[in-house]
DNA sequence: CATATAGTTCAAGACCGCGTGAACTGCACC
DNA sequence: GGTGCAGTTCACGCGGTCTTGAACTATATG
């Protein structure tokens, strides 16, 4: 986790074809960027954490903290645990070039598996842990007795129920995985000439 | 949307069998309805709405505001919105004990269907947006032209990943439609012994 | 009509998560 | 050692959501 070489395309090109770093996003990046926002956010992760991530991914060449921060306009402190957060779940990656002392930000290609596997994770712990609850309910609930039979055979059903969607949910992350997949193909080669290998 | 008349046993029962309305929970009931309570809260409606529905159902009795309000700890204003919200979705029902003054509100069944209902259609909205964003953004980059074709090239992965997204999503609330179904049916008959006629 | 009780509405406040910015650490270069 | 910059940490404040409680309306009863 120490971070990587970058030995991406010559510097001097870099200004040629776009806006450099001149502090603020073209439209369409912008968009995009926010775009990417709102779908980690919908996800149950933080808005920023997705634009941070989308401008790395639209760039394509690793940027430095302060160029995001100028960029998508936030805060130094913010910048850096955002960072941190994304390449702890290794959907960005830290690199190094050659004969220059900051580190800059390369985004992974990893961002929909990350989320799927994180979605997928917490679905599956909040699910178990409800039919927990029923079944403790359940268990008091014939423990005290005097409690009519009807009222036990709810808590029965609520619990299946929870056993059913957690299946369900189940085939959806299955599915969505395998569905995903072959367009994870095309998406990856197109993000850096180099390929994940966690 | 103005109630029906209830029914149901006969008033003198409800003493005999639990606690009938001493203002606490018992143990096992405080469970279940917090149960229901984390569920509705992680589909992202109000914890509130969840436990009330949750008592409603394991009562299967209908209660008032005010037997509400107690069990549950609520406010008088609060009780009064839950139930109107859960009262639009039609998934209580408003009912009236034949001379008594005071509104009862009563489980249906559908709140399984309600949560997959409301949460297809935010989600097939929400997907559609960001469609609608990335090609915005799309047509915006080749508009201004000079953006590398990479670059545009990733926007259209991004927009053809939300469409798989998109996809796979429905599939799963297809199945995971059916897959309820099935529950629903003994689900249903354990509640009132009537069926919803919206 | 007066009174009491059920029910509604809404401004004020509690609460919570996120981002900020300042203080701090670490490192390179002079 | 000192200066400057990259990067980290964390107490605080802002903005949002949810709940409360009090004022208000509606309705039944004598």
């Amino acid at each position: 986790m120490k971070g990587y070489l970058w030995t991406g395309g010559d510097p001097g090109s870099q200004s040629t074809v776009a806006p450099p770093d001149n502090g603020r996003l073209a439209p369409w990046e912008a968009i995009a960027v926010e775009a990417v926002g709102n779908v980690i956010e919908f996800w149950g992760f933080k808005r920023n954490q997705g634009r941070v991530w989308g401008l790395l991914y639209l760039r394509g060449e690793p940027l430095t903290a302060g160029e995001i921060e100028r960029e998508l306009d936030l805060s130094k402190g913010g910048v850096s645990m955002l960072l941190r957060d994304l390449e702890r779940w290794g959907v960005i990656q830290r690199v190094r070039v050659p004969q220059d002392t900051v580190w800059r930000y390369a985004a992974e290609t990893d961002l929909v598996r990350m989320v799927t596997h994180v979605v997928e994770e917490r679905e599956a712990a909040f699910v178990t842990r409800i039919r927990a609850d029923l079944s403790e309910a359940r268990r008091l609930a014939e423990a005290v007795g005097g409690v009519p039979p009807e009222r036990l055979r709810k808590l029965e059903r609520m619990a299946t129920l929870a056993e059913h969607v957690e299946r369900a949910l189940r085939l959806f992350i299955k599915t969505s995985r395998l569905d995903v997949a072959g367009v994870l193909g095309a998406f990856r080669d197109g993000a850096l000439g180099r390929k994940g290998e966690r």
